[in-house]
Order: structure tokens, then sequence, then C-alpha cells
DNA sequence: AAATAAACATACTATTTAGTATGTATTTTT
DNA sequence: AAAAATACATACTAAATAGTATGTTTATTT
């Protein structure tokens, strides 16, 4: 029992180290020494826990990637006593203002290994499609419950407005990361801003 | 003169195959070798031509990147004959269905890089966002023009459009990556479509 | 045509890398 | 309490890597 949880102490601190790394250095550039060092651990622990590099990334992705999009942006879509538009608002612009400077510097986890992945790397491919799945359904969900509440226009196409939110989103983060000053995010919220704004009136056809 | 002209010829070899292959396997997976087995020259003639790795990524965003986003994204705003919302929707939308599969698979190479890219890698930062200052520009120019001539709402903000566009279709070309169907690209050009016309109709405050 | 310089090629070095083999201390099981 | 398994550490190997040093051939200058 005490050695089950020690396993589990270890591992949890190699996956968050390794996810710290991977975030400031990107995947390809980011070796085992790197992360042994960081959690000053040896490398005999690291393969003792994980077959090879390949492993530790998918686990980094399945646990903390995939934690970090759920807890920023689909739990607070469940605030349902809210205004839907309002909400998005919230969510997809208002939220940026809270970012630290290395978030902002840093961009979104999730993309730098999007961009990251060319053919190869499939299984990285499969399991960040899941999560951007799993977003784009929360987002779907909210979105019809504003339809329906009348708060959204029912012309609106709940699933292209979801994926052009993530769309517009995560373009914004990556296109900031080039920048070291807060005009793009400024800009993106006020474009943003209306483009959510327009949901709840008349389209055009 | 024989001379110059060959030397010319071998460093747009090895920058052309160069960027092939940071678009292929990204650049932190991309070696020396790598480079040289495509060109099916030696290591001689790399280091002959170049300081280092670093000085051929930037050549490669320097005249490769640039010359792809200029003829992709710039130049055909330049064709003012057009209706600005129509030439916005052609640019953003409709070039989107011509992408080869390769294309659609690999993402956008700027976009790539800017995800490879943290803290490390500044001059590549730098570059990168007088390409995108260019883009924008040239995007604010085009929109201003369409007001001018009353195709986009007065009240629409050039600057935080263009910039919103530029976003929302970097973040699409790299969302797009973890999927292996043109759905996202469809439901993105639906709601992306209706956004630019909603620029010629009344926004809201 | 001799001297020079440019355009490469080949062979090497030093470092880093992923991954393995083998050790040891600590738990857990029997 | 002995045996076995777990959680690591240390020391290695083999391959890959960036970059250099030193050729050799071809073009250019004098």
């Amino acid at each position: 029992m005490k050695q089950e949880v020690k396993s589990r102490e270890t591992q949890e601190l190699i996956i968050n180290k390794s996810f710290d790394l991977f975030y400031e250095k990107g995947y390809n550039a980011t070796s085992i020494p790197d992360i042994m060092k960081k959690t000053s651990l040896s490398k005999g622990a690291f393969y003792h826990h994980f077959k090879n590099k390949h492993e530790i990334g998918k686990k980094v992705i399945e646990v903390i990637i995939r934690k970090r999009i759920k807890e920023g942006f689909i739990v607070p879509l469940s605030d349902i006593n809210n205004n839907v538009p309002e909400l998005l608002l919230d969510v997809f612009t208002n939220r940026i203002k809270n970012y630290s400077e290395r978030e902002k510097a840093l961009g979104c986890p999730a993309n730098n290994l999007i961009g990251e992945i060319g053919y190869s790397e499939e299984d990285f491919r499969i399991i960040l499609k899941t999560l951007i799945e799993e977003w784009r359904e929360a987002l779907i969900k909210t979105i019809d419950i504003g339809k329906y509440r009348g708060e959204i226009n029912s012309k609106v196409n709940s699933s292209s407005t979801a994926i052009s939110l993530i769309c517009a989103f995560e373009g914004v983060r990556s296109v900031r990361k080039v920048y070291d000053d807060d005009v793009i995010f400024n800009e993106f919220m006020e474009s943003m801003g209306s483009f959510i704004k327009n949901l709840g009136i008349q389209q055009v056809s």
C-alpha cells in the first residue's frame, strides 16, 4: 500500500515535469535527461514507470492537457444560470485577461503539440482529436441551450459555430506567441466579442 | 559568373528541401543529415553555404514562408475589382477547398513553426511577427477600401477584424491537423462565411 | 599558365540521445 | 524471517547529432 502511493506520486511528478518542459521547449526538443534533471530522479526511475518517450507524451496529453481543457473550457460552460452569450464571452474573451505572462508567451499547450505533429506521431493526433471533440460537443450543447432559451438565434448552426469558436481561440493564442504585447489579444477580443453578440441577433442567410 | 549561378542554385535547393522537411517533420525533428540526404549533397556543401541550422531556419522563414503568405494571402487581396466581402470570402474560405491532402494534413507551415518556438529561438519569433504584420496591414487596407466603397459597415473595426480573420484561419488549419476528414473545414467555412457577410450589415455595438 | 579562391566531398570529433543491463535498498508477500 | 517483488540508482551501449578540419576539383583572377 505504501509502495503504491509512492509509485503513483513518482509517476505524477514525472508527468507534471514533462508537461512543463514540453510546454516550454516543445516535445521534440525535450529529452529524457531533461526530464530527469527537473524531477531530480534517475533514468532508472523513468524507465521503470514508462516504456519510452512516446508513452510519456501520450500520458501528458491524456492526463494533463485533457484536465486543462476540461477545467478551463468545458466545466465553465456548465454555469447555466448565466446567459449563453455571456458565458461564451466569458470563456473565450474575458478569461484571456487573466492569463499569466508565461501562458501568453507560450500559447496553448494542446495547440503547440498539434503544430509539432506531422505525419508521424499518429497516436498523439488521435488523442488530441478526442479532446477537441469533447470540447466541441460541450460547446454545441451550450449553444443549443442558448437557442432553446431564445438567447441565441435559432438560425445559428451550433456545430459550425462551436468549431469556429475553438479555431479562433486556438488561432489567437498561436498568433499571440510571436508578439510581445497584448495588442493582438485586445483586438481579437473586440472582434470575437461582436461575433458572439451577433449570435443573438438576426443572421444573414 | 558561372560559379555564382551554381552557388545560388545550390542554396535554393538546400532552402527548398529544408522547407519540405520542416513542414513534414517539424524544425526540431529535422537534422542536417536529413537535409543532406534530400538534396543529395554533402555536409561540406551545407556548411559552405550556411553557418548552422539556425541560419537555414531563418532563411526558410524569410524566403519560402514569406513568399507563400504573400502569394497566397496578400496578392489575392489586390484584386480590387472584386467586392471586398467576396474577396475575403474567397481568400479565407473558398481557397481551402483547393488545398491538397498533404496541405490539409500538415497545416500551415508558419503556424507549425510558431507552435514549435518557445522562449528559445527569439530570431524566428521576430521574423514571423513581421510576416503576420505584413499580412495584417494588407488586410486592414482591404477592409478600409471596403468601408470606403460602402461594402463593409463603417462601424467595423478594420484592425481587430483583420487579426480575427488571420487567427481564425490559422486556428482552423491547426485544428484540422488532428482530423482525418474535411468536416472541420466545412463547418468552419459556414461560420466564417456568415461572419464575413455580417461585416457588410449593421453591427451590434 | 600560375596563383587563388570558390564549391563542394570525406573523414573526423565531441556531445547528446534513447534505451538497456545490472545493481541495491526498501517493501510486500509467504 | 526468508523469498520475492518493487522502486529506484548507476553504469553502460549504440546510434545520431552539430559542427570542424582537411581534402579535391573546378572556376576565376592575375
